[in-house]
DNA sequence: TCTGGGGTCCTAGGACCC
DNA sequence: TCTGGGGTCCTAGGACCC
Protein backbone atom coordinates (compact mmCIF):
# COMPACT_ATOMS: atom_id res chain seq x y z
CA UNK A 1 0.00 0.00 0.00
CA UNK A 2 1.20 3.31 -1.19
CA UNK A 3 2.09 5.76 1.58
CA UNK A 4 0.20 8.46 2.31
CA UNK A 5 1.85 11.90 1.84
CA UNK A 6 1.15 14.43 4.16
CA UNK A 7 2.51 17.95 3.80
CA UNK A 8 6.11 17.94 4.63
CA UNK A 9 7.77 20.59 3.17
CA UNK A 10 8.04 22.80 6.12
CA UNK A 11 7.29 21.50 9.74
CA UNK A 12 4.27 23.72 9.55
CA UNK A 13 3.08 25.57 6.54
CA UNK A 14 0.24 26.99 8.73
CA UNK A 15 0.81 27.28 12.04
CA UNK A 16 -2.28 27.19 14.05
CA UNK A 17 -3.31 27.21 17.53
CA UNK A 18 -5.46 25.73 19.58
CA UNK A 19 -6.12 26.75 23.42
CA UNK A 20 -8.43 25.16 25.44
CA UNK A 21 -9.36 25.90 29.12
CA UNK A 22 -9.29 22.93 31.85
CA UNK A 23 -12.89 22.34 33.25
CA UNK A 24 -13.15 26.14 32.94
CA UNK A 25 -16.07 27.02 35.25
CA UNK A 26 -14.55 24.93 37.95
CA UNK A 27 -11.37 26.56 37.36
CA UNK A 28 -12.12 29.97 37.93
CA UNK A 29 -13.74 29.14 40.85
CA UNK A 30 -10.39 27.73 41.76
CA UNK A 31 -8.67 30.79 41.20
CA UNK A 32 -10.93 32.86 42.94
CA UNK A 33 -11.77 30.99 46.44
CA UNK A 34 -8.27 29.11 47.15
CA UNK A 35 -9.64 27.44 49.97
CA UNK A 36 -11.23 25.18 47.05
CA UNK A 37 -7.61 24.61 45.61
CA UNK A 38 -7.08 20.68 44.98
CA UNK A 39 -10.81 19.60 46.46
CA UNK A 40 -13.68 18.31 43.69
CA UNK A 41 -15.49 21.30 42.72
CA UNK A 42 -18.45 21.71 40.78
CA UNK A 43 -20.66 24.42 39.63
CA UNK A 44 -24.26 23.95 37.67
CA UNK A 45 -26.03 23.86 41.15
CA UNK A 46 -28.69 25.68 40.11
CA UNK A 47 -29.96 23.50 37.55
CA UNK A 48 -29.56 20.27 39.34
CA UNK A 49 -26.96 18.97 36.70
CA UNK A 50 -23.25 19.11 36.44
CA UNK A 51 -21.81 21.78 33.80
CA UNK A 52 -18.30 21.38 34.93
CA UNK A 53 -16.37 19.77 37.23
CA UNK A 54 -12.54 20.27 38.68
CA UNK A 55 -9.92 17.47 37.73
CA UNK A 56 -10.03 16.31 41.51
CA UNK A 57 -13.71 15.79 41.18
CA UNK A 58 -13.65 13.65 37.66
CA UNK A 59 -10.64 11.56 39.31
CA UNK A 60 -13.78 10.46 41.29
CA UNK A 61 -15.98 9.95 38.04
CA UNK A 62 -18.19 12.91 39.02
CA UNK A 63 -18.40 14.76 35.49
CA UNK A 64 -20.40 16.67 33.44
CA UNK A 65 -24.03 15.75 32.82
CA UNK A 66 -24.18 14.21 36.17
CA UNK A 67 -27.45 14.75 37.95
CA UNK A 68 -26.23 16.69 41.69
CA UNK A 69 -28.02 13.65 43.72
CA UNK A 70 -25.38 11.24 41.92
CA UNK A 71 -22.62 13.16 42.31
CA UNK A 72 -22.86 13.24 46.26
CA UNK A 73 -23.38 9.98 46.20
CA UNK A 74 -20.18 9.48 45.24
CA UNK A 75 -18.19 12.04 47.43
CA UNK A 76 -20.73 13.65 50.41
CA UNK A 77 -17.89 16.37 50.69
CA UNK A 78 -18.28 17.89 47.43
CA UNK A 79 -18.89 21.83 46.89
CA UNK A 80 -21.27 22.53 44.67
CA UNK A 81 -21.95 25.82 43.39
CA UNK A 82 -23.91 27.52 40.92
CA UNK A 83 -22.47 28.75 37.61
CA UNK A 84 -20.60 32.44 37.58
CA UNK A 85 -21.42 33.45 34.41
CA UNK A 86 -20.38 36.76 34.78
CA UNK A 87 -16.96 35.98 36.25
CA UNK A 88 -15.84 33.45 33.63
CA UNK A 89 -17.09 36.13 31.18
CA UNK A 90 -14.51 38.01 32.67
CA UNK A 91 -11.64 35.56 32.99
CA UNK A 92 -12.48 35.13 29.09
CA UNK A 93 -12.37 38.71 28.54
CA UNK A 94 -8.64 38.80 30.15
CA UNK A 95 -7.86 35.40 28.43
CA UNK A 96 -7.95 36.74 24.46
CA UNK A 97 -6.88 39.87 25.85
CA UNK A 98 -3.47 38.58 26.75
CA UNK A 99 -3.54 35.71 23.51
CA UNK A 100 -3.79 39.20 21.15
CA UNK A 101 -0.92 40.63 22.49
CA UNK A 102 0.84 38.18 20.77
CA UNK A 103 -0.66 38.65 18.01
CA UNK A 104 -4.22 39.65 16.13
CA UNK A 105 -5.20 36.82 14.95
CA UNK A 106 -7.58 35.42 17.24
CA UNK A 107 -10.61 33.98 17.17
CA UNK A 108 -12.54 33.48 20.15
CA UNK A 109 -14.61 30.88 19.38
CA UNK A 110 -15.92 30.16 22.68
CA UNK A 111 -15.86 30.85 25.77
CA UNK A 112 -13.45 28.84 27.10
CA UNK A 113 -11.58 28.07 23.71
CA UNK A 114 -9.88 30.31 21.59
CA UNK A 115 -7.36 29.68 18.12
CA UNK A 116 -4.54 31.81 16.99
CA UNK A 117 -2.78 31.38 13.62
CA UNK A 118 0.42 32.31 14.50
CA UNK A 119 1.46 31.51 10.85
CA UNK A 120 4.65 33.55 9.79
CA UNK A 121 5.68 34.87 13.52
CA UNK A 122 8.64 32.75 13.75
CA UNK A 123 10.56 34.81 11.81
CA UNK A 124 9.04 37.93 13.20
CA UNK A 125 10.00 36.49 16.91
CA UNK A 126 13.23 34.65 15.76
CA UNK A 127 11.39 31.50 17.95
CA UNK A 128 10.26 28.40 16.96
CA UNK A 129 6.44 27.59 16.27
CA UNK A 130 6.36 25.70 19.83
CA UNK A 131 8.07 28.34 21.65
CA UNK A 132 5.96 30.65 20.36
CA UNK A 133 2.67 28.52 21.47
CA UNK A 134 4.52 27.78 24.93
CA UNK A 135 4.45 31.51 26.04
CA UNK A 136 1.29 32.13 24.76
CA UNK A 137 0.24 29.43 27.05
CA UNK A 138 2.47 30.29 30.03
CA UNK A 139 1.32 33.75 29.85
CA UNK A 140 -2.98 32.59 30.43
CA UNK A 141 -1.40 30.17 33.03
CA UNK A 142 0.64 32.86 35.12
CA UNK A 143 -1.77 35.76 34.52
CA UNK A 144 -5.33 33.93 35.26
CA UNK A 145 -3.64 31.83 37.69
CA UNK A 146 -6.31 28.72 35.73
CA UNK A 147 -4.81 25.88 33.53
CA UNK A 148 -5.04 25.86 29.62
CA UNK A 149 -4.46 22.79 27.16
CA UNK A 150 -2.54 23.94 24.06
CA UNK A 151 -2.38 22.20 20.24
CA UNK A 152 -0.07 23.73 17.50
CA UNK A 153 -0.49 21.99 14.08
CA UNK A 154 -1.39 22.85 10.31
CA UNK A 155 -5.35 23.53 10.81
CA UNK A 156 -7.69 24.45 13.25
CA UNK A 157 -9.20 20.49 13.24
CA UNK A 158 -5.94 19.24 13.81
CA UNK A 159 -5.18 21.97 16.54
CA UNK A 160 -8.03 21.18 18.20
CA UNK A 161 -7.22 17.36 18.63
CA UNK A 162 -4.00 18.36 19.44
CA UNK A 163 -5.27 20.06 22.33
CA UNK A 164 -7.42 17.52 23.52
CA UNK A 165 -4.23 14.68 23.44
CA UNK A 166 -3.26 15.67 26.97
CA UNK A 167 -4.97 17.07 29.44
CA UNK A 168 -4.98 19.36 31.45
CA UNK A 169 -2.50 21.90 30.96
CA UNK A 170 -0.88 19.70 28.28
CA UNK A 171 0.94 20.85 25.08
CA UNK A 172 0.93 18.86 21.75
CA UNK A 173 2.17 19.78 18.89
CA UNK A 174 2.34 18.29 15.64
CA UNK A 175 3.82 18.92 12.68
CA UNK A 176 2.84 17.38 9.28
CA UNK A 177 5.36 14.69 9.47
CA UNK A 178 4.20 13.59 12.50
CA UNK A 179 0.20 13.99 11.58
CA UNK A 180 -0.66 10.19 10.58
CA UNK A 181 0.45 9.21 14.26
CA UNK A 182 -2.09 11.35 15.73
CA UNK A 183 -4.93 10.83 13.50
CA UNK A 184 -4.30 6.47 13.91
CA UNK A 185 -4.81 7.31 17.53
CA UNK A 186 -7.68 9.81 17.23
CA UNK A 187 -11.66 7.96 17.16
CA UNK A 188 -13.67 8.93 14.00
CA UNK A 189 -16.35 10.69 16.55
CA UNK A 190 -13.48 12.72 18.63
CA UNK A 191 -13.16 14.39 15.12
CA UNK A 192 -14.04 18.10 15.19
CA UNK A 193 -17.50 18.12 13.25
CA UNK A 194 -17.99 14.37 13.24
CA UNK A 195 -21.28 13.17 16.10
CA UNK A 196 -22.34 10.29 16.27
CA UNK A 197 -24.20 9.84 13.01
CA UNK A 198 -20.99 10.16 10.98
CA UNK A 199 -19.17 7.90 13.04
CA UNK A 200 -21.32 5.33 12.65
CA UNK A 201 -21.70 5.60 8.65
CA UNK A 202 -17.96 5.88 8.58
CA UNK A 203 -17.91 2.82 10.82
CA UNK A 204 -20.31 0.59 8.38
CA UNK A 205 -17.69 1.66 5.90
CA UNK A 206 -14.77 0.43 7.24
CA UNK A 207 -13.12 2.79 8.90
CA UNK A 208 -11.99 3.07 12.21
CA UNK A 209 -9.69 5.58 12.92
CA UNK A 210 -9.40 9.46 12.10
CA UNK A 211 -6.22 8.26 9.97
CA UNK A 212 -8.90 5.90 7.96
CA UNK A 213 -10.80 8.95 7.03
CA UNK A 214 -8.17 11.32 5.89
CA UNK A 215 -6.86 8.49 3.73
CA UNK A 216 -10.08 7.80 1.94
CA UNK A 217 -10.65 9.22 -1.75
CA UNK A 218 -12.37 12.69 -1.79
CA UNK A 219 -15.32 11.11 -3.59
CA UNK A 220 -15.93 8.82 -1.31
CA UNK A 221 -15.93 11.43 1.74
CA UNK A 222 -18.15 13.72 -0.70
CA UNK A 223 -20.84 10.78 -0.53
CA UNK A 224 -20.89 9.34 2.51
CA UNK A 225 -20.45 13.17 4.40
CA UNK A 226 -21.52 15.49 1.74
CA UNK A 227 -19.56 18.78 1.83
CA UNK A 228 -18.78 19.31 5.19
CA UNK A 229 -16.83 15.94 5.02
CA UNK A 230 -14.72 17.22 2.33
CA UNK A 231 -14.12 20.09 4.62
CA UNK A 232 -12.87 17.74 7.44
CA UNK A 233 -10.88 15.80 5.25
CA UNK A 234 -8.91 18.69 3.79
CA UNK A 235 -8.22 19.76 7.68
CA UNK A 236 -6.85 16.45 8.68
CA UNK A 237 -4.58 16.04 5.86
CA UNK A 238 -3.34 19.50 6.80
CA UNK A 239 -5.06 21.62 4.49
CA UNK A 240 -6.32 24.21 6.47
CA UNK A 241 -9.94 25.35 5.08
CA UNK A 242 -11.23 26.79 8.12
CA UNK A 243 -9.56 30.29 8.62
CA UNK A 244 -9.02 31.86 12.04
CA UNK A 245 -11.71 34.45 11.80
CA UNK A 246 -10.54 37.30 14.41
CA UNK A 247 -13.90 39.48 13.94
CA UNK A 248 -15.68 40.22 17.04
CA UNK A 249 -19.12 38.55 17.28
CA UNK A 250 -21.39 41.31 18.00
CA UNK A 251 -24.67 39.91 16.70
CA UNK A 252 -26.79 36.74 16.15
CA UNK A 253 -28.15 34.74 13.12
CA UNK A 254 -31.05 33.23 15.68
CA UNK A 255 -32.10 33.43 18.99
CA UNK A 256 -33.92 30.92 20.79
CA UNK A 257 -35.03 30.36 24.26
CA UNK A 258 -36.13 26.89 25.41
CA UNK A 259 -37.37 25.55 28.57
CA UNK A 260 -37.66 22.25 30.19
CA UNK A 261 -40.98 21.37 32.78
CA UNK A 262 -41.98 19.04 34.86
CA UNK A 263 -44.21 16.91 35.10
CA UNK A 264 -45.24 17.36 31.33
CA UNK A 265 -48.48 18.63 30.27
CA UNK A 266 -51.32 17.66 27.94
CA UNK A 267 -53.02 21.42 28.51
CA UNK A 268 -52.67 23.93 26.02
CA UNK A 269 -53.07 26.71 27.97
CA UNK A 270 -50.25 26.05 29.61
CA UNK A 271 -47.91 25.53 26.66
CA UNK A 272 -49.08 28.56 25.48
CA UNK A 273 -48.14 29.75 28.52
CA UNK A 274 -44.73 28.60 28.52
CA UNK A 275 -44.27 29.95 24.58
CA UNK A 276 -45.29 33.52 25.56
CA UNK A 277 -42.83 32.85 28.69
CA UNK A 278 -40.21 31.74 25.74
CA UNK A 279 -41.09 34.97 23.62
CA UNK A 280 -40.62 37.08 26.17
CA UNK A 281 -37.32 36.31 27.43
CA UNK A 282 -36.35 35.92 23.64
CA UNK A 283 -37.25 39.32 22.84
CA UNK A 284 -35.58 40.59 25.74
CA UNK A 285 -32.55 39.18 24.36
CA UNK A 286 -33.07 40.43 21.00
CA UNK A 287 -33.71 43.67 22.19
CA UNK A 288 -30.59 44.27 24.43
CA UNK A 289 -28.63 43.69 20.99
CA UNK A 290 -30.85 46.36 19.42
CA UNK A 291 -32.03 43.21 16.83
CA UNK A 292 -35.70 42.38 15.60
CA UNK A 293 -37.00 39.51 14.17
CA UNK A 294 -38.18 38.67 10.92
CA UNK A 295 -39.45 34.87 11.84
CA UNK A 296 -40.71 33.51 14.81
CA UNK A 297 -40.47 29.66 15.34
CA UNK A 298 -42.41 27.34 17.90
CA UNK A 299 -41.53 24.44 18.93
CA UNK A 300 -43.13 21.58 21.30
CA UNK A 301 -41.23 18.93 22.47
CA UNK A 302 -43.12 15.65 23.72
CA UNK A 303 -42.07 12.97 26.19
CA UNK A 304 -41.12 10.81 23.85
CA UNK A 305 -38.68 13.44 22.28
CA UNK A 306 -40.25 14.34 19.36
CA UNK A 307 -40.69 17.79 18.23
CA UNK A 308 -43.38 19.55 16.52
CA UNK A 309 -42.08 23.02 15.17
CA UNK A 310 -43.78 25.74 12.63
CA UNK A 311 -42.56 28.98 11.66
CA UNK A 312 -44.30 32.52 9.99
CA UNK A 313 -43.34 35.52 8.82
CA UNK A 314 -43.78 38.98 9.90
CA UNK A 315 -44.68 42.06 8.03
CA UNK A 316 -43.07 44.06 9.73
CA UNK A 317 -39.95 42.97 12.45
CA UNK A 318 -39.94 43.21 16.02
CA UNK A 319 -38.57 41.93 19.23
CA UNK A 320 -41.78 42.95 20.43
CA UNK A 321 -43.60 40.15 23.02
CA UNK A 322 -47.04 41.55 22.54
CA UNK A 323 -47.08 41.59 18.74
CA UNK A 324 -45.32 38.51 18.20
CA UNK A 325 -47.36 36.56 20.29
CA UNK A 326 -50.55 37.07 17.62
CA UNK A 327 -48.47 35.10 15.77
CA UNK A 328 -47.48 32.75 17.91
CA UNK A 329 -50.75 31.89 18.49
CA UNK A 330 -52.21 30.54 15.37
CA UNK A 331 -48.83 28.57 15.22
CA UNK A 332 -49.71 26.79 18.02
CA UNK A 333 -53.32 26.21 16.89
CA UNK A 334 -51.72 24.69 13.75
CA UNK A 335 -49.36 22.34 14.99
CA UNK A 336 -50.92 21.35 18.87
CA UNK A 337 -52.27 18.42 19.02
CA UNK A 338 -53.20 15.85 22.61
CA UNK A 339 -49.71 14.60 24.16
CA UNK A 340 -47.19 14.59 26.76
CA UNK A 341 -45.01 17.93 26.53
CA UNK A 342 -42.55 18.49 28.36
CA UNK A 343 -40.88 21.59 26.91
CA UNK A 344 -41.92 24.40 24.42
CA UNK A 345 -39.58 26.88 22.62
CA UNK A 346 -39.18 29.78 20.68
CA UNK A 347 -36.33 30.26 17.73
CA UNK A 348 -36.02 34.39 16.90
CA UNK A 349 -34.55 34.17 13.03
CA UNK A 350 -33.74 36.81 10.13
CA UNK A 351 -33.05 39.15 12.67
CA UNK A 352 -32.18 42.53 11.78
CA UNK A 353 -31.03 46.02 13.28
CA UNK A 354 -33.88 47.79 14.64
CA UNK A 355 -32.91 50.67 13.40
CA UNK A 356 -33.49 49.81 9.72
CA UNK A 357 -37.43 48.41 10.80
CA UNK A 358 -39.68 49.27 7.92
CA UNK A 359 -43.27 50.18 8.92
CA UNK A 360 -45.34 47.78 6.92
CA UNK A 361 -47.58 49.33 4.37
CA UNK A 362 -50.81 48.90 6.60
CA UNK A 363 -49.82 48.78 9.98
CA UNK A 364 -50.61 51.41 12.36
CA UNK A 365 -47.54 53.61 13.47
CA UNK A 366 -49.57 54.82 16.43
CA UNK A 367 -50.57 51.77 17.40
CA UNK A 368 -46.60 50.37 16.89
CA UNK A 369 -45.36 53.25 18.80
CA UNK A 370 -47.55 52.38 21.82
CA UNK A 371 -46.43 49.11 21.68
CA UNK A 372 -42.86 49.89 22.08
CA UNK A 373 -43.17 52.52 25.04
CA UNK A 374 -44.85 50.03 26.65
CA UNK A 375 -41.78 47.26 25.88
CA UNK A 376 -38.84 49.87 26.99
CA UNK A 377 -40.92 50.67 30.13
CA UNK A 378 -40.97 46.39 31.03
CA UNK A 379 -37.59 46.27 30.06
CA UNK A 380 -36.94 49.00 32.68
CA UNK A 381 -38.93 47.37 35.29
CA UNK A 382 -37.94 43.97 34.55
CA UNK A 383 -33.89 45.35 34.78
CA UNK A 384 -34.84 46.86 38.12
CA UNK A 385 -37.14 44.54 40.19
CA UNK A 386 -36.02 41.02 38.09
CA UNK A 387 -36.88 39.34 35.23
CA UNK A 388 -40.67 38.57 34.28
CA UNK A 389 -41.51 40.90 36.83
CA UNK A 390 -43.98 42.62 34.76
CA UNK A 391 -44.73 40.39 32.06
CA UNK A 392 -47.40 38.99 29.49
CA UNK A 393 -50.89 37.76 31.29
CA UNK A 394 -51.25 35.04 29.12
CA UNK A 395 -47.66 33.54 30.71
CA UNK A 396 -48.85 33.45 33.78
CA UNK A 397 -49.47 30.05 34.38
CA UNK A 398 -45.40 29.33 33.08
CA UNK A 399 -44.90 30.93 36.59
CA UNK A 400 -47.29 28.40 38.60
CA UNK A 401 -45.91 25.51 37.49
CA UNK A 402 -42.22 26.87 37.79
CA UNK A 403 -43.19 27.35 41.27
CA UNK A 404 -44.04 23.97 41.65
CA UNK A 405 -46.95 25.24 43.64
CA UNK A 406 -50.27 23.69 42.48
CA UNK A 407 -53.31 26.19 42.36
CA UNK A 408 -51.78 28.84 44.30
CA UNK A 409 -50.90 31.93 41.99
CA UNK A 410 -48.62 34.65 43.12
CA UNK A 411 -50.40 37.63 44.91
CA UNK A 412 -50.80 40.34 42.31
CA UNK A 413 -53.02 42.21 40.76
CA UNK A 414 -53.61 42.64 36.80
CA UNK A 415 -53.72 46.15 35.71
CA UNK A 416 -54.34 47.76 32.22
CA UNK A 417 -51.25 49.46 30.75
CA UNK A 418 -51.68 53.10 30.90
CA UNK A 419 -52.94 54.24 26.89
CA UNK A 420 -54.43 50.51 26.61
CA UNK A 421 -57.49 49.80 25.82
CA UNK A 422 -60.21 47.12 27.08
CA UNK A 423 -60.49 46.43 23.02
CA UNK A 424 -57.18 45.77 22.68
CA UNK A 425 -56.98 43.41 25.64
CA UNK A 426 -59.40 41.30 24.58
CA UNK A 427 -57.51 40.77 20.85
CA UNK A 428 -54.06 40.28 22.10
CA UNK A 429 -52.90 38.70 25.25
CA UNK A 430 -51.80 41.77 26.97
CA UNK A 431 -53.18 42.44 30.23
CA UNK A 432 -50.18 43.25 32.15
CA UNK A 433 -49.14 42.15 35.81
CA UNK A 434 -48.62 44.59 38.63
CA UNK A 435 -45.80 43.89 41.22
C1' DT B 1 -27.61 8.07 30.25
C1' DC B 2 -34.36 8.28 30.72
C1' DT B 3 -31.53 13.10 28.34
C1' DG B 4 -30.20 21.23 29.84
C1' DG B 5 -29.82 25.27 26.99
C1' DG B 6 -28.15 28.20 23.22
C1' DG B 7 -26.21 28.44 18.97
C1' DT B 8 -24.66 27.44 13.47
C1' DC B 9 -24.97 25.38 9.12
C1' DC B 10 -26.53 21.94 5.64
C1' DT B 11 -29.86 19.29 2.99
C1' DA B 12 -33.84 16.60 1.40
C1' DG B 13 -37.90 17.24 -0.40
C1' DG B 14 -42.25 19.85 -1.14
C1' DA B 15 -44.44 23.78 -3.61
C1' DC B 16 -44.61 26.25 -7.52
C1' DC B 17 -43.61 27.50 -12.21
C1' DC B 18 -42.42 26.94 -16.82
C1' DT C 1 -57.78 14.16 -19.28
C1' DC C 2 -53.22 12.38 -19.05
C1' DT C 3 -48.55 12.88 -19.75
C1' DG C 4 -43.13 14.65 -19.00
C1' DG C 5 -39.09 16.99 -17.10
C1' DG C 6 -36.45 20.53 -14.99
C1' DG C 7 -35.54 24.71 -12.53
C1' DT C 8 -35.88 27.67 -8.26
C1' DC C 9 -37.21 28.81 -3.80
C1' DC C 10 -38.24 27.70 0.75
C1' DT C 11 -38.74 25.24 5.08
C1' DA C 12 -38.54 21.67 8.57
C1' DG C 13 -35.49 18.93 10.51
C1' DG C 14 -31.03 16.90 11.16
C1' DA C 15 -26.33 17.06 12.74
C1' DC C 16 -23.08 19.17 15.16
C1' DC C 17 -20.82 22.39 18.42
C1' DC C 18 -19.85 24.26 23.40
Amino acid sequence: MPTHEFITLHSFPTAILHIDCDAFFASVEQAIHPEYRGKPVVTGGERGIIAAASYEAKAKGIKRGVTLREALKIDPRLIILPTDYETCSLFSRRMFDIMRAHTSEIEEYSIDEGFADITGLRRVKRKTYEDIARGIQQDIELQLGITVSAGLSLSKGLAKLCSKFRKPAGFTAVPGRYIHILLERTRLEDIWGIGQASAALLHKNGMRTALDLARSEEWRIRRLLGKLGVEIWHELNGRSVYPVDPRHKDSYQSISKFKTFSPPTTDKQQVKAFLLRNLESACIKARRYSLAAQEVHITLRTQDFRHFSLGAHLNRASANPMELAKVVDPLLDKIFQPNQFRATGVVLTKLISDDCIQLALFSDPVRIEKFEQAARIIDLINAKYGKHTLHIASSLAADKQHTGQRGRLPERKTTLLKGETARQRLKYPMALIEV
